[in-house]
RNA sequence: GCGGCUGUAGCUCAGAGGGAGAGCACCACCUUGACACGGUGGGGGUCACAGGUUCGAUUCCUGUCAGCCGCACCA
């Protein structure tokens, strides 16, 4: 194992480390729960990616929220179960192998057989199945990997059975002919959310339908020209005036020899195109709708593949973009076109493959949603499930509120065979939850298992209690179901959350998670979304590859906030890269000056110092905000606290202030300092180490006298011991005096290298004894080899001055300083003091405010004018004795 | 049409009813015994616009404008 030391590069290397972490890690079954229950169970399900996929930011991100979440709970002393596995994705697998087949044999899966093909998705699944699992691991995610599961597991498969059997007994699930949205490329239904609308331009064609009596015609306007063949009725408002007369005449169909009924249905609005409908029930839902109130036939003329059927004359064969045109121009030219108007309509797109969907009237299976939605709907408003951010618990119920049937049946190969069987004896169905040889009517073998298989939304809705072993009572169930958290991104609320929501209360009775935490999307760093077409994409793999999985990690944690998308931005990489080697370094640091013999002790608060004291505040300070921030899941916010305390307070000051006792005389000054920075340094890895796991494990390794792991230590909890408000308020008036001499250090261009010498004139003696206490930090700081400290007094006129609460500090600078720069410098000085005291003046005179604001902002609104005051009057001294 | 999000420094974004913040970029200085993937100092913003509530609004409310996203769609 390689320890950080002198010897060692002061860069910080992760690939030496990470995968070597990572299997202690996994061997040393750190990530299955711990046996005894702590302070109770927390849990969480993995959204499972596609089993054949590559990992993609998003999966980081999403990952990388879930890690930090268990890895929290995990140190805080919880028993951690994190639920890894992925999803058989159907269409997306299917459509793989299928090109692969094609690719390679120029076979399609037809040729192959359903059998075949099935055997061949799941020799694919073997060999492709590890890699995003893989990745996973690489990214650092510390799930139980011996509980990995995948949605076409016997176990899960059981589940699917159950649930589809149980709800069919109930009649929540039936079949039915209706109309769904098709995909014609991809030859499957699809559920109303898989498909995703677009604003397209369009034409509304304006058709003269002629009488049959001769006596006139009836204009109607359809953007949709192609699908007259299959018209069975116009219909008309039953109000409007205009086309009282035409009600229950007959139309001539123009191109076909058939007739059809006019017909009045409120659903037509008036004022839109012509007034008159063409009703086209086998491909419009709407028309669905108007002809099964009607009793109208149902005609088909588009197919399956997208091509028009023989109803269609002599225009079938076309494909629907063809036809759309063909027809337009033949009814053009037969005079029946009366007008094209330009029309924006939004058109449906399959969200897969980009495919305009068709709407088609087909045999398919539906849930029946109203009896689902409605108890899931009652449990959300009785704030059973929490959101992050809150503003989605609206969105999702507004979406359960209005949920149409979900079209579960896909006429794919690969995924869960519905569990019916149709009779070719008796035609009776029977839904089964083990394989069915006879019909369970008439007893005949004669029985055909449908061959469609289900929505893969379907077995993920399950995922939080299947994964868990249910419908068996396992353990597992019993002791980390429902789930705890459930990590995802908001596009997917519906497709899954909602699903799982509504499932889980049905069959556990329980909602199947109790906080759902919502993240946005990674984007480009120009704001676009990452796609494979676009090219635009990162791969998580190459973040790694060149930063390591912590900087990736951080990065994606740091600049997320609630609910919102973020960029991806490579120099945020490399921020991140920088702050993870500052941790490497200080630790370095804290190593190195530690010695062979240190042995932790308990930190005596007598043998502290000023800066000790107030390194201790504000890390206790910093514990208890980054742990109010993890509670609450504002991943960001608690990982700029971790931050600023890490690089600002502790590198920044606390390490520098340290070096004078370390490189001091005084052995028990030296031990007490050695005490807190390995204090400090240890509680400050624990902090990080969710969000930078495998630098913080590697540095924990090293230390002296930690035992066992970082991922099984314990979460710091915030000591009121360590509070010290005395010491802060000390401390900060050290530091402005600092960067004050630094400041005059720099506008005057004296080299850092210079040491000069310091006069400090303080107002009292307990502001001249507080600056004796912190001599040594001064002159260290202001590199100054002289430093007199006085109460009163006047300094030489050559010097720089500054002035800060309680004192005047002086630089003699004797011949080196230009004095009217400095009358410059004092005079901007005052300029500022007195803008700042008019504001205050003015602030205190409005009576409104002395009466109505709370005491305690009125007396700091005094404090801060009484210092600005008492400052101004010393820069004004200043400026006098300095006058020429 | 209904609903939501966003608008803060050159860029990317936090933030919060009471003195405008970070990172990056920029300027100047610094090889100080953890770190140049570093240190110090500095410049830079009417917090989109207009009203309202309030002693006080960049923060809360309403509206406007701009960008984005859901949901529902009338052919």
């Amino acid at each position: 194992m390689s320890t950080p030391s002198k010897s060692l590069s002061t860069v910080y290397d992760p690939r030496s480390v990470e995968k070597r972490i990572y299997a202690m890690w996994e061997n040393g079954g750190y990530f299955q729960p711990r046996a005894d229950i702590g302070k109770g169970a927390y849990s969480i399900v993995m959204p499972p990616p596609n089993v054949t996929g590559v990992l993609h930011l998003g999966h980081a991100l999403d990952s990388t929220l879930q890690d930090i979440a268990i890895r929290y709970r995990r140190l805080a002393g919880y028993s951690t179960l994190w639920v890894p596995g992925t999803d058989h994705a159907g269409i997306a697998t299917q459509a793989r192998v299928e090109q692969s087949l094609k690719q390679e044999e120029g076979k399609t899966r037809h040729d192959l057989g359903r059998e075949n093909f099935v055997e061949r998705v799941w020799t694919w699944k073997q060999e492709y199945g590890g890699t995003i699992t893989q990745q996973i691991r690489a990214l650092g995610a510390s799930c139980d990997w011996s509980r990995e599961r995948f949605t076409m597991d016997p176990g899960l498969s059981k589940a699917v059975r159950e649930v589809f059997v149980t709800l069919y007994e109930e009649g929540l699930i039936y079949r039915g002919n209706r109309i769904i949205n098709w995909c014609p490329r991809c030859s499957t239904a699809l559920s109303d959310i898989e498909v995703e609308h677009e604003e397209e331009k369009g034409i509304l064609f304006h058709v003269r339908y002629p009488l049959v009596d001769g006596s006139g015609a009836l204009t109607i306007a359809t953007t949709r020209p192609e699908t007259m063949f299959a018209d069975v009725a116009v219909a008309v408002h039953p109000a409007d005036e205009r086309y009282q007369a035409y009600i229950g005449k007959e139309l001539r169909l123009p191109l076909s020899e058939r007739t059809i009924p006019v017909i009045a249905d409120e659903y037509v609005d008036p004022e839109f195109g012509t007034g008159c409908l063409k009703i086209t029930p086998a491909h419009d839902p709407n028309d669905f709708e108007v002809g099964a109130r009607h009793g109208l036939p149902m005609l088909q003329c588009i197919n399956s593949d997208g091509k028009l059927t023989d109803l269609a004359g002599a225009f079938a064969g076309l494909s629907r973009e063809e036809a759309r045109l063909a027809v337009a121009n033949a009814l053009a030219e037969q005079g029946f076109l009366v007008e094209r108007e330009e029309h924006d309509h939004a058109v449906g797109h399959c969200e897969r493959c980009g495919t305009v969907v068709e709407p088609f009237l087909s045999d398919q299976w539906f849930v029946k949603m109203e009896a689902l939605a409605q108890p899931a709907l009652e449990r959300a408003r009785a704030g059973e499930l929490t959101f992050v951010p809150g503003r989605f618990g609206r969105i999702f119920e507004q979406w359960l509120e209005n949920v149409r049937d979900w079209c579960i049946s896909r006429q794919l190969w690969w995924g869960h065979r519905i569990p019916a069987w149709y009779c070719d004896e008796c035609g009776a169905i029977t839904v089964s939850r083990d394989d069915v040889t006879c019909c369970s009517t008439c007893q005949s073998t004669r029985v055909r298992q449908d061959e469609d298989v289900l929505d893969t939304w379907f077995s993920s809705a399950l995922w939080p209690f299947s994964t868990m072993g249910w419908p068996d009572n396992t353990a597992d169930l019993e002791r980390f179901y429902p789930t705890s958290t459930l990590v995802t991104g908001y596009d997917i609320l519906f497709f899954w959350v909602a699903r799982m929501v509504f499932m889980g209360v049905h069959f556990t009775g329980t909602m199947p998670f109790q906080t759902v935490v919502l993240h946005g999307l990674v984007r480009d760093a120009k704001g676009q979304k990452m796609s494979k077409s676009k090219g635009n994409g990162v791969d998580p793999m190459d973040v790694i590859e060149k930063y390591g999985a912590d900087a990736l990690r951080f990065t994606l944690a740091t600049n997320t906030s609630p609910g919102n998308d973020q960029r991806f931005v490579w120099e945020k990489v490399e921020g991140s890269r920088n702050f993870i080697n500052k941790i490497w370094n200080a630790s370095r640091f804290v190593l190195m000056n530690l010695g062979d013999d240190f042995a932790p002790q308990a930190l005596r608060v007598l043998e502290l110092d000023l800066a000790d004291q107030w390194i201790l505040d504000r890390l206790q300070a910093t514990i208890a905000e980054v742990s109010e921030h993890l509670n609450v899941y504002d991943f960001g916010e608690a990982a700029r606290a971790m931050y600023d305390f890490a690089w600002d307070d502790f590198c920044d000051w606390y390490i520098e202030f340290a070096k004078i006792g370390l490189y001091g005389e005084d052995e028990q000054r030296k031990r007490s300092v050695q005490n807190v920075l390995y204090t400090v340094l240890t509680q400050l890895l624990t902090l990080l180490h969710p969000y930078i796991p495998f630098v913080t494990e590697e540095i924990w390794q090293a230390l002296p006298k930690t035992s066992g792991a970082l991922v099984a230590a314990q979460w710091p909890e915030p000591s009121t011991n360590w509070e010290n408000a005395d010491a802060v308020r000390k401390m900060s008036l050290v530091m402005d005096a600092i960067r004050a001499v630094r400041n005059v250090r720099a506008e005057l261009q004296l080299a850092p290298s210079k040491s000069v010498s310091m006069r400090i004139e303080c107002d009292t003696d307990r502001d001249k004894a507080l600056f004796e206490q912190v001599r040594d930090m001064i002159q260290r700081f202001c590199h100054a080899d002289d430093l007199v400290i006085t109460v009163g007094g006047t300094a030489p006129v050559q010097s720089a001055t500054q002035v800060v609460t309680g004192a005047r500090i002086h630089i003699p600078l004797a011949g080196l300083i230009d004095m009217d720069a400095e009358r410059e410098r004092l005079r901007k000085e005052e300029k500022r003091l007195v803008s700042e005291v008019e504001r205050l003046e003015k602030k205190l005179a409005n009576a409104g405010f002395i009466a109505k604001a709370p005491a305690d902002v009125v007396a700091a609104e005094r404090e801060k004018l009484a210092d600005y005051a008492a400052k101004l009057v010393a820069v004004r001294d200043r400026i006098t004795s300095v006058a020429e």
